[in-house]
DNA sequence: AGCGATGTTGGCGG
DNA sequence: TCCGCCAACATCGC
């Protein structure tokens, strides 16, 4: 389930562990998560290589390495990266393996096979990102305005949580920040995006950065599959208020309402249905 | 056993 | 062009 907290989760940990770390060789053979031409490439772009930088646009973890190429790594829904001994078997569905020279071997598994690996030009990663991800604004990270934002509202009449999933608005909000976000900011998730009012406007990208900040600080969500890239479990799934909750009250003081289930764009929303205009 | 759910994202059609 | 729906896939729970 990554979202951006789930992904710049992994990116730090990997920092941590295998930057500076010579690749040896790649292993990828499945056309689902990478076209084999595009995998012999990558082979050969990698080999021998080191990797010199980890970063993140969105819910895209950007690895780049010596020589001048970068692999753009989409999780999908199912998917985990984290380096393992060299001695360890490799864990079911395993998809990608780099081998490190120091003998590890970092992993990237995917039961649902919805990720997606790239390999581009370091020399073009923002057009990349830009054009091909169609990547908008980072959620976290993007220095965007209050003003900005308004704007792009503006111009959508799609209901606001659609809009908060739409990535190339904002990049890294996924299906369970998009419902705790609007609860937080008291806002109905089936609002116009261009019924918001410029106080509104403010408070859901002042609260974006808030709920994903503290997302991160805890490691991310662990629902079942999203582990760190040190292969543990999540811990902010304590703190989710609405996400998964139908039935339950909402905790906001003095609210006591309850928290509803709906459908939006194929989707499960969750909201109070008392305190959420 | 079968059906419906699941964190994403694209393509399709109205 | 905008926007809602559905499929791609695998697994799990009712
Ligand atoms: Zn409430």
């Amino acid at each position: 389930m990554p979202e951006l907290p789930e992904i710049e989760t992994v990116r730090r940990d990997l920092e941590k562990s295998v930057l500076g770390a010579r690749i040896v060789r790649v292993k990828a053979d499945d056309p689902l998560i990478m076209p084999p031409s595009e995998a012999r490439r990558m082979k050969r772009a990698l080999k021998g290589q080191t990797i010199d930088d980890l970063d993140r646009c969105g819910k895209v973890l950007v690895i780049s390495v010596s020589g001048g190429w970068s692999v753009l790594q989409r999780f999908g829904m199912t998917g985990q990266m984290y380096p393992q001994p060299g001695d360890e078997p490799l864990p079911p569905c395993t998809r990608l393996v780099w081998e490190l020279e120091d003998g590890r071997r970092i992993v990237y598994r995917d039961a649902r096979r919805f990720g997606e690996t790239r390999l581009v030009k370091t020399a073009e990663l923002q057009r990349a990102l830009g054009e091909d991800c169609r990547l908008g604004h980072d959620a976290l990270l993007s220095d965007l305005s209050a003003e900005e934002f308004a704007a792009l509202l503006a111009d959508h009449a799609v209901p606001i949580k659609n809009f908060l999933l739409d990535q190339t608005h904002l990049a890294g909000i996924g299906n369970i920040y998009a419902s705790e976000i609007l609860h937080r900011c008291r806002i109905h998730p089936e609002t116009p995006a261009n019924a918001l009012l410029p106080r509104q406007a403010r408070e859901v990208l002042r609260v974006t950065r808030t709920v994903l900040a503290e997302a991160v600080a805890a490691q991310g969500t662990t629902i079942s599959d999203y582990r760190t890239g040190e292969n543990l479990s999540g811990g902010y799934q304590k703190f989710l208020r609405v996400y998964g909750r139908e039935g339950g009250k909402c905790q906001r003081r003095g609210c006591g309402g309850e928290v509803v289930r709906i459908v939006q764009a194929g989707r499960s929303t969750f909201f109070c249905a008392k305190c959420q205009k």
